[in-house]
DNA sequence: GAAATCTGGTTACATATAGTAATCAACAGT
DNA sequence: ACTGTTGATTACTATATGTAACCAGATTTC
């Protein structure tokens, strides 16, 4: 299966949904800002992207790469065996999802405020 | 609380960011595709709306609306209680969520196939 | 060369979300 | 009275996510 193929997915039902598979592969918490911060940054070690990511922990960073990972979104890259590096990075795939990242982020940013600039 | 006000959400550290937070409020299995259909059919029902979702539970179907209404995505109306009906719709904060839906089912339709559809 | 630090994680445990299957009360239709 | 529809809830299981501590290998600092 090469890097441009079409991720085959089975969805029951007469009907193939393509929100549904999508939000399958991408609908939790911390895979949509992951892909934010490697189409921001470009490729990452694991500890940059764990700082990058306010809030995450290194085993749930773990888990979410290792499903974006499954899902060929993210490419794991050894970069060098001694010392031991690695490189997180899109694919292909991956950087397709910018439109729905940015949708995201617009969306974000005209109807959520942090709370600090509440009432100013 | 107006319909129109911005929601305030705390995120931790320095920076704040449109997508983490946007994150978690979408960024789950079903939620797009519950903002997906009442985007396309309108205000349903809570049995029209479960039909309309193939795979998904009326456990799962309800906790998930219970997290949209808390959110300020989706109204839940009575509509009449006597025989007692119910109408859910997309306020107007989740009816601007069109823009992620529709860039998550083009990126759908582009990246993934039904396992059918496969090999034809 | 011993100690501290950086890298890329794992482990054990707790809570939250999602899935399965059955069930329910209040109607309406026949 | 019985069947079906509507709008769910309940009990239970299975993943996903969160918290905190920890770890080996390598490098840097002293």
């Amino acid at each position: 299966m090469s890097d441009t193929d079409e991720l085959a997915v089975w969805c029951a039902g007469d009907e193939w949904c393509p929100v549904t598979t999508t939000a399958t592969l991408i609908g939790r918490k911390w895979h949509p800002v992951i892909v934010h911060r490697l189409l921001e940054k470009g490729p990452l070690g694991f500890n940059a992207l764990e700082s990058e990511i306010d809030g995450i922990s290194s085993k749930v960073l773990s888990d979410s790469l290792d499903d974006l990972e499954e899902a060929k979104l993210v490419d794991r890259e050894i970069v060098s065996e001694k010392p031991f590096r690695v490189a997180y990075s899109l694919t292909e795939r991956g950087e397709d999802l910018e439109d729905v990242i940015e949708a995201m982020a617009e969306w974000g940013r005209t109807h959520l405020v942090p709370a600090d600039e509440e009432g100013i």
